[in-house]
DNA sequence: TAGATTGTTAATCGATTAACAATC
DNA sequence: TAGATTGTTAATCGATTAACAATC
């Protein structure tokens, strides 16, 4: 079956054609790396919206954001020409159509399978509903859960999954289950329509073409930092030394 | 202050020594995109290793790590020559050469600061442990939540965190606070002698040359995939069409 | 030897960055 | 007009990928 996604396109308008089909730049196919720093532009301009203050320059946002400011400028040409030569940005303005670009002024269904501790700490997120991601359902095959009040909601059985993404229309889902769980949960997900996965369990899944799935590895970025901080640590190391360095280390050891 | 770092790191050895001068590939400088990826094809192995595997070809290790085979080969030959032409990788070697590379090998004693939802169930995560991770302490300054048991450790003051990393060695601290501590919270980690921080609070931590940062954003994740998925519902939204979709959506809209 | 599979090459693709012309 | 800052260009850098020679 399919979901009833249909409802969240438009339909197709003479405006849209005409800009498509000019011969204008197509506002089209934003690289992967800007779209992922997308989201870090409009936090950073939330804060400075918070702090009230109106008018911004690249140099400015870029250090909100922690990117340089030619990679900020860039990216944000992807999306049109949203600033002011001599003057820079307007914060509220340029948030918005940051916002619109993401897609986060519409609302976004979530359900959230598998409630542990993972999923009890993703039920409680803030950062997820001030975005217009609202959790519609906290799902779990365990039956001793069933009922048990958590935020706003209550945990229901996992094989209501499909009733729930037809009446919401879910097109996200978040997997916060067991490893050996999340293939199934993956699969019974890309059965309702969902197709958009957010997957935290330490697996990798197998999904159709047309399903998006991104990954949140806890143990993953810990090892990273582990690989770098043990190249720090092995300074003394003779094979992490540069020709100075080993001359200098070999004096010392004599 | 600096940490007591130094005892992590070897004295420098003349076989070192002549196999960094030596005319061989340096076996140095393996890129970002690759480090990032050792863990994953750590991960691939084990579970390989669980079902009792002993062998396997670069394009089996691939599938199960997600990625293409010539990604892996590539990936693998900077780490060495751990490979049998004509027969594959041992399961068991190469998880070990992989595990040494990235340093999992050694034990790395982690301090989690913030022990909110995430904090608890960061506290609970089997998948550190397993990893040579081991929490040594849980640091929150809320007074009320000191003294409270977790997993098998209690929470205990922020203010013993200097105490804590110099006894333990820690060279790795998680920040799981709220935005507004986290920056605070990152200065005093690195004042103590941390270097590396995983940092899971929405803001963005400036720190010195030689610390890491590795961040990790739930809403940010979710937000590029809704980008995502926007463009998918947007499928007949005019905008979005390509030359010869435009010309059908004109003749279906007539 | 024949078949299989690695490790490496080289071409391609995408991302980053500095510099600066355009323009407020 | 002079100063400031964007939006864009072009050069550089790094990552991906297919293809295949090396070799088990």
């Amino acid at each position: 079956m399919t979901s009833g996604r249909s409802s969240r396109g438009g339909a197709p308008t003479t405006e849209g054609v005409s800009r498509t089909a000019s011969a204008k730049a197509p506002e089209r196919g934003i690289p992967e790396a800007t779209v992922a720093r997308l989201p870090v532009y409009l936090r950073a301009l939330i804060t400075l919206s918070d702090r009230e203050i109106a008018t911004c320059s690249s140099e400015e946002l870029a250090a909100a954001a922690g990117v340089n400011s030619a990679k900020l400028r860039k990216d944000l040409s992807y999306l049109g020409s949203y600033g002011t030569r001599g003057v820079g940005y307007d914060v509220e303005y340029l948030r918005y159509q940051i916002a619109r670009e993401i897609g986060v002024t519409q609302d976004w269904p979530v359900v959230i399978v598998g409630i542990g501790n993972l999923g009890h700490a993703l039920a409680n997120y803030s950062g997820f509903s001030s975005r217009g991601f609202r959790i519609v359902a906290l799902l779990d095959s365990d039956p001793a859960r069933h009922g048990e009040p958590l935020g706003d909601r209550f945990i229901r059985d996992f094989a209501d999954l499909e009733t729930i993404v037809r009446e919401h229309d879910v097109a996200i889902g978040v997997i916060a289950t067991p490893a050996h769980a999340a293939q199934d949960v993956c699969d019974r997900l890309v059965a309702c329509g969902v197709t958009s996965i957010l997957n935290f369990a330490p697996s990798v899944l197998s999904v159709p073409e047309g399903v998006d799935v991104r990954k949140v590895d806890l143990s993953i970025e810990l090892q990273i930092l582990a690989y770098h901080e043990q190249r720090k640590s092995a300074a003394y190391d003779a094979d992490a030394l540069t020709e100075p360095e080993i001359a200098a280390a070999v004096v010392e050891s004599a």
